[in-house]
DNA sequence: CATTGATCATAA
DNA sequence: TTATGATCAATG
């Protein structure tokens, strides 16, 4: 059973309004899937069955999910108590080739310009298949925000293209950060050492603060 | 106990 | 192999 993604803004919506409330049991019967006990050998999941469910169609592309909408979907674990659990994925930091990169040509932007975000139930008290998804809402970042995400990502990026990544950490960075993202501490790309020399570096990939996902989410339930 | 750094599965 | 989907688990 193959969704076919939506054409229009408002079709997406009303798929997410169907999806409110509904467990992950629930939406995986219907597309015959079956639930992992948890999610340590499964961590995209949820995810997962959630682009199945609501027609995303960009796959292993460099998406966003529902290409004709320009729309990224992107999940919220929530615990009982309204709290963000974890940190938001975005993107792999380009490590070669970035020079003259500018914010609206990123990926970055490009993903954050329009999300879909969809709150799920993922308070360790409540077993995978009985979590609900929330409702979502959609969010494109204001003015203010889009000037302190484009400032992090210009600080970040400025470290990258001038060899500092020995300097990166998770520290560095309002809303966004950069973070390991690859297999294991095995898995190594190519990057720009401080002197210009080729290094192999791990991955890395950018990621939302929790706090910053936790006020979008705080003011859409404040709406 | 919150955050940073590390890791797991899968598709193309 | 690299990007997608993320969460896990060590650390301070």
């Amino acid at each position: 059973m193959d969704i076919l993604p939506p054409k229009t803004k408002e079709a997406l919506l009303a798929r997410v309004e169907a999806l409110g409330g509904l467990t992950l049991a629930h939406i995986a019967k219907d597309f015959n899937l079956s639930v992992p006990a948890d999610l340590r050998q499964s961590k995209g999941w949820v995810g997962e069955l959630m682009e199945k469910a609501l027609g995303a169609d960009a796959g292993c592309l460099a998406k966003p999910d529902f290409r004709q909408l320009g729309i990224e979907l992107k999940t919220l674990p929530v615990d009982n108590n309204g709290r963000v659990i974890e940190s938001t994925y975005v993107s792999v930091v380009p490590l070669l080739n970035h020079w003259g990169l500018q914010w609206h040509q990123s990926e970055v932007y490009g993903k954050l310009a329009k999300i879909l975000w969809l709150p799920i139930e993922a308070d360790p008290a409540i077993s995978l298949p009985q979590r609900r998804v929330g409702c979502g809402f959609l969010w494109s970042p204001n003015t203010v925000q889009e000037a302190i995400l484009r400032q992090d990502w210009q600080e970040l990026m400025d470290m990258v293209a001038l060899g500092e990544l020995e300097q990166i950490s998770a520290k560095i960075g309002t809303y966004l950060q950069i973070r390991p993202k690859g297999a294991n501490g095995k898995s190594l790309r190519w990057g720009v050492s401080a002197s210009g020399e080729k290094i192999l570096t791990l991955p890395r990939g950018f990621y939302l603060r929790r706090l910053f996902t936790q006020s979008l989410l705080d003011k859409y339930q404040f709406l």
